[in-house]
DNA sequence: CGGGGAATATTAGCCAGGCTAAGTTAGTTG
DNA sequence: CAACTAACTTAGCCTGGCTAATATTCCCCG
């Protein structure tokens, strides 16, 4: 029962609707919810305009602009402009911004670090071979 | 570099995000949100209360109490209470509340069966090993 | 007993984060 | 240059979290 894909489908949705409740609970009461904490990791690189940002986080136009508005009032992200069309606008983290992105990440990876350190070697080496099937689902 | 568990937390966390958003895109324009069908779930084998019901899915009492209202005004649950104790409610599975559970499972398996079916027999067999592995992560 | 604290739920009011619809401003094209 | 399209923003609604404030009911101890 437990090669067939159905019933394999099962328990992967099940393992799914746990982690969804981990992050939950890792999430919870840091200073940055975590569709903030997203979109903040999409700015590290560079200024991204807002239909970019909104496709990237499968959200529609409206819900990026409110998230960037309370990020600007954070003081977070500035908005600027494109030279070459007046319509589009820009989100670039500010340097407040890009600390406080660091801190929630190396938090998070702390978090989940001492997670993994309770598992064996062993744990540890089935889940990394497992990784990259997982970012394969979905691509499809 | 990827036996140590903190380059392997990052790939965790890269990975969990990538889930999350399959999951979100999987779930969307269905007739239940993934709360109410995760509720729902949860009366499967029968009546609960609602302190068990807030307790499995990691919510405050009252935010239970708004979903179950949601679901009753939806006519898929109906509130009961206990002969032995004035003081507590349960919430039970109507017949509409259980076909609809099933229709959305059926759906949401086959969705994931999908997936899974695009991958080779490795991959599976992969993905099933690392299952109990990511089923630990947070129980500690 | 009976009165007070603990347990169980609910209601009310707040916020984040989705959505659609409608409005504004700036390019583009016939 | 008028009309359409594209890029955003604003407004208004919903779900789903939370805490604080009630109600009820149970239970224990004096």
């Amino acid at each position: 029962m437990r090669d067939d894909p159905a019933g394999l489908a099962e328990q992967v949705s099940s393992v799914l609707r746990h982690l969804v409740l981990l992050l939950r609970r890792t999430v919870a009461g840091q200073p940055l919810t975590s569709q903030q904490y997203g979109v903040l990791g999409s700015l590290e690189p560079g200024p991204r305009r807002m239909t970019e940002l909104a496709e990237e986080h499968a959200v529609q136009l409206p819900t990026m602009t409110v998230q960037i508005n309370r990020l600007e009032d954070a003081g977070l992200v500035t908005r600027g402009g494109d030279p070459a069309d007046a319509r589009v606008r820009t989100a670039r983290l500010t340097d407040e911004g890009r600390e406080r992105l660091r801190a929630v990440r190396a938090a998070r990876i702390a978090h989940l670090t001492e997670e993994l350190a309770a598992l064996t070697d062993d744990e540890r080496a089935t889940l990394a071979a497992a990784l990259p099937v997982l970012a394969k689902l979905g691509r499809s």
